[in-house]
RNA sequence: GGUCCCUUCGUCUAUCGGUUAGGACGCCAGGUUUUCAACCUGGAGAGAGGGGUUCGACUCCCCUAGGGACUGCCA
């Protein structure tokens, strides 16, 4: 190889949703550009009329730019470049390494039969045909591939792999409507694109020997090959909408976070020795294709979720805010004027248990409730009794006294009144928590406080004391 | 059927011929405790099977088994 600036790219067809195998891919020729000062590009293969919209490629730029991935350059849209795969495929012919194939479907669909049933590869009979044989009809352009020998794809993670040219086809490279196919479109836009590592999933790992063929063909260098592993669900099979997810954005509307996916993605297939947690900068710096793993990975949802509290848990709290409020709206949860600073305030004392953003909103809610708070039925007959409504009184009032409304404060406050009264705080917290929280999960009782503030906290004791007197 | 890829704890992985086979998640036990988590401590848990090569194999080779991809005038 020569010493070409690394160019990575990745080219996925726009089919209605980005597949969380086509993130990693994306993933790893991304770290790879970067880690070598290099270029990652996007191509979109649109070629498929039926499938390709507007609204399908946008799903693409969504998903990218939401894992924050976004290409160095404008992308490239394969379909609007069939006039130049043509022109390589007129080269071809030209040259005498591709022909015209003038098989109808019906001898197609028989040859392969037999081709099958012999144990070998579709052989069209127009490969050597005499121009003036050739009948007054369409035709496909097939490459014409050697018939003996052997084609090596030397590949950065599976290593040399060798195919042998007798169980390789003639790739058709033009429809017999003259549109180009994939296998010809790729390699020409890689080519155009300068791209130096083809980084993709390996089932192309088959295709890579047929399209190292036409590269040479065509009198082109060869990329790199670097095959990775597919992902597959946690039963080992082809990841599917049955395993949970599949999609980019149903990452997103699980509640996950871009970089907790770009750091389990990266651990899905490489790594670097110990290391489980790492930052963006780190993964550049360690990250090398031929350290990829070359088997298959599971996904693991409970590590997904571990990492993600990990993460949830350094963010700003600020950016959690707007994702929770978001995802309160799309519950039709009403938020108040104020609530968006109320939620930022909790939750410092509710994202430790976290584990998708769609937790750390339910973990909100008892912030977000309005006064007076429905008080579960057991705390209502507790505060019923002379001794416990007694108790919340001298509590509230002890609570009235703390100056500097805070954590610190508010559990020395706690402490000192669970003295005074000579009992344990098991003797009134739950009481309190079920008042101040209305039975909805909360935090710890000085983070609770704190989160609703001096004002609330005390009106939802009166509230509860009102109840019982 | 053919071609190709893959195979270390349940899962993700480390090891790149010599280790008590390490770590992480999960799991179990204990601790902490005002709920649920989180957190702390400890524990169980692996080289698919069979042949070679070698003084010595998880590591190299072969076979078998299992899993997967491809086998389209889809991408």
């Amino acid at each position: 190889m020569t010493n070409r600036p690394v160019r990575t790219r990745i080219a996925p067809s726009p089919t209605g949703m980005m597949h969380i195998g086509t993130a990693r891919t994306a993933l790893f020729n991304w770290l790879y550009a970067r880690h070598t000062g290099g270029q990652f590009l996007l191509r979109i293969e649109d070629t498929d009329r039926e499938r390709s919209t507007d609204a399908a490629v946008q799903v693409i730029f969504d998903g990218l730019g939401w894992l924050g991935l976004t290409s160095d350059e404008a992308p490239v849209f394969q379909f609007a470049r069939a006039d130049r795969h043509r022109e390589a495929v007129q080269a071809l012919l030209a040259n005498g390494q591709a022909y015209r194939d003038y098989m109808t479907s019906e001898e197609l669909e028989a040859e392969r039969d037999a081709a099958r049933a012999e144990g070998r590869v579709v052989r069209s009979p127009w490969r050597d045909a005499d121009p003036s044989t050739w009948p007054d009809r369409s035709y496909a352009v097939r490459l014409k591939s050697p018939l003996e020998g052997e084609t090596t794809v030397s590949d950065a993670v599976k290593g040399d792999v060798k195919f042998q040219n007798t169980s390789l086809d003639d790739l058709i490279l033009l429809r017999s409507d003259g549109t180009p196919t994939y296998n010809l479109a790729v390699v020409v836009d890689d080519h155009d694109m300068d791209i130096t590592h083809v980084i993709r999933g390996d089932d192309h790992l088959n295709n890579a020997a047929r399209q190292t063929i036409i590269y040479r063909a065509l009198g082109w260098e060869v990329p790199v090959w670097a095959h990775l592993p597919l992902i597959h669900g946690p039963d080992g099979a082809k990841l599917s909408k049955r395993h949970g997810a599949q999609a980019v954005s149903e990452f997103d509307d699980m509640g996950y976070l871009p970089e907790t996916l770009r750091n389990y993605l990266a651990k899905l297939g490489w790594g670097h020795g110990d290391d489980e947690i790492f930052s963006d900068e780190q993964a550049v710096a360690w990250f090398d294709v031929a350290d990829v793993v070359s088997a298959p990975a599971r996904l693991d949802w409970a590590k997904l979720n571990h990492l993600n509290n990990h993460y949830i848990r350094q963010a700003q709290p600020a950016r959690l805010a707007a994702l929770v409020a978001r995802i309160l709206r799309s519950r039709d949860v009403k938020l108040r004027q104020g609530d968006d600073v109320l939620i930022e305030r909790t939750i410092p004392f509710v994202r430790d248990g976290a584990k998708t953003t769609l937790e750390l909103a339910d973990a909100m809610l008892f912030a977000l409730k309005t006064r007076p708070l429905d008080l579960p039925e057991k705390t209502r007959a507790q505060l019923a009794e002379d001794e416990m409504l007694g108790r919340v009184g001298r509590l509230r009032a002890a609570l009235s006294q703390v100056t500097d409304w805070g954590v610190s404060p508010l559990e020395e406050a706690l402490r000192g009144f669970a003295e005074s009264e000579g009992v344990g705080l098991g003797k009134f917290g739950p009481q309190l928590r079920a008042i101040l929280s209305g039975g909805a999960p909360a935090p710890d009782l000085a983070g609770a406080m704190t989160a609703l503030g001096r004002d609330e906290t005390l009106g939802r004791i009166d509230d509860a004391l009102s109840l019982g007197s």
